[in-house]
DNA sequence: CTTAATATGTATTGATCACTACATAAAAGG
DNA sequence: CCTTTTATGTAGTGATCAATACATATTAAG
């Protein structure tokens, strides 16, 4: 009888306190994030945050394995299924622009944001962050690589250029979300640039 | 009678301390950056810190200053002289990535890494930063704008957007040099944004 | 010399950092 | 009931943070 569960229930909700902590982490970045603003965020003691998420490190783990399932899908969804690979791009910036000024959200990639300066206390973080980027870069440039297969692209196209290109743009969209850009004209930058298309895939 | 200099002279190089000091600002960020660091690549104690430059605040504010006076220089100095905005975008971009790499200097600019999640414990710092990042944006700005009155860029020419997706693309490229990405291929990415001028000043 | 002015090194301040020891509370199993 | 298991709140740990108190050292002025 019973759930299997033994012990003192815990007190806090787990996801809600996840997701409080992932929005902390974002907003301010790994390190200038501190304990004693986390605890008092999620609602619960440091005892119990050490016994849910074992270290500081591995809450923002968690918190970042939240983001990317949650906050950040809605980037790339489309990005395979979608007809062509200017629409995947469009879709892709356009989604950028929405995603990093949505209300009561903090503005911007928080993979981008959250330890930029790649030389945090934890450099596992770092490189989890610049790997988690790195992959970003590889799957649009594969998708890229496939409309040239399948003939939507010239073959002069430098996929990998054009991947680096889209998302080194969308990587300063992310800065100038976060510095108070609004909505409307991320949007607009997404526009502009996705404009300049058929100039883009002929560059070798 | 002397030089006018009465006290006991100071020990240390104040322009080489300074320089030491803006290098691991402009590597690690200001919050990022402790005190103890600083003194150690400084060459001097905190008493001696504090006598020189109020605060660690204040040592930021003259390190900044110096960085856009002798690093940070070579982006724009090109901007007005250029014959054509095309020009002077081209070469921005290009000093951009030149200058986003150099050998044992910290990748990116500055005034983008040092506090990008515009929240440290400083925010006349962040707010400082935030204004040197809109004031080159409304140099670039107004340097299309010229190049509107000249007659070189279209009336239908979106000078304020195109300025936004230039510096928005050069933020980027702060990222992607601190992620790592070699001298050539920055120079690559500025190559192919510049690349796609004429579509992008079509744009309206 | 004495005095004033400035810089120095040592040692330390209270605050905050990430983290934990420990006793207790609340559940299920027996 | 008692034992086991898990979670909790209180109250800390030593380390490091930015910043200083203080006595001493080194210069110029008088």
């Amino acid at each position: 009888m019973g759930d299997g569960k033994r012990g003192r229930p815990r007190a806090f909700d787990r996801e809600k306190a996840l997701q409080n902590a992932m929005e902390l982490f974002w907003q301010k970045g790994f390190d200038n994030t501190s304990l004693s603003e986390l605890t008092a965020c999620m609602g619960l003691n440091p005892p119990s945050l050490y016994a849910s998420f074992k270290s500081k490190e591995g809450l923002f783990n968690e918190a970042l394995a939240r983001y990317e399932e949650t906050e950040g899908k809605g980037i790339w969804e489309h990005l395979e299924e979608a007809a062509t690979a200017r629409e995947a791009v469009e879709q892709l910036l356009h989604a950028s622009a929405l995603n990093f000024s949505r209300q009561d959200k903090p503005k911007g990639c928080m993979i981008v944001l959250s330890a930029p300066q790649m030389c945090g206390s934890s450099s596992t973080i770092c490189e989890e962050l610049r790997l988690k980027r790195k992959r970003s870069m590889q799957l649009l440039h594969s998708r890229l690589e496939r409309a040239k297969r399948e003939g939507e692209l010239p073959e002069q196209t430098d996929c990998a250029g054009l991947a680096n290109l889209v998302l080194t743009f969308q990587h300063g969209m992310s800065i100038q979300a976060r510095d108070g850009t609004s909505r409307q004209t991320l949007v607009k930058l997404a526009e502009q640039f996705i404009s300049a298309w058929e100039c883009l895939i002929h560059i070798r």
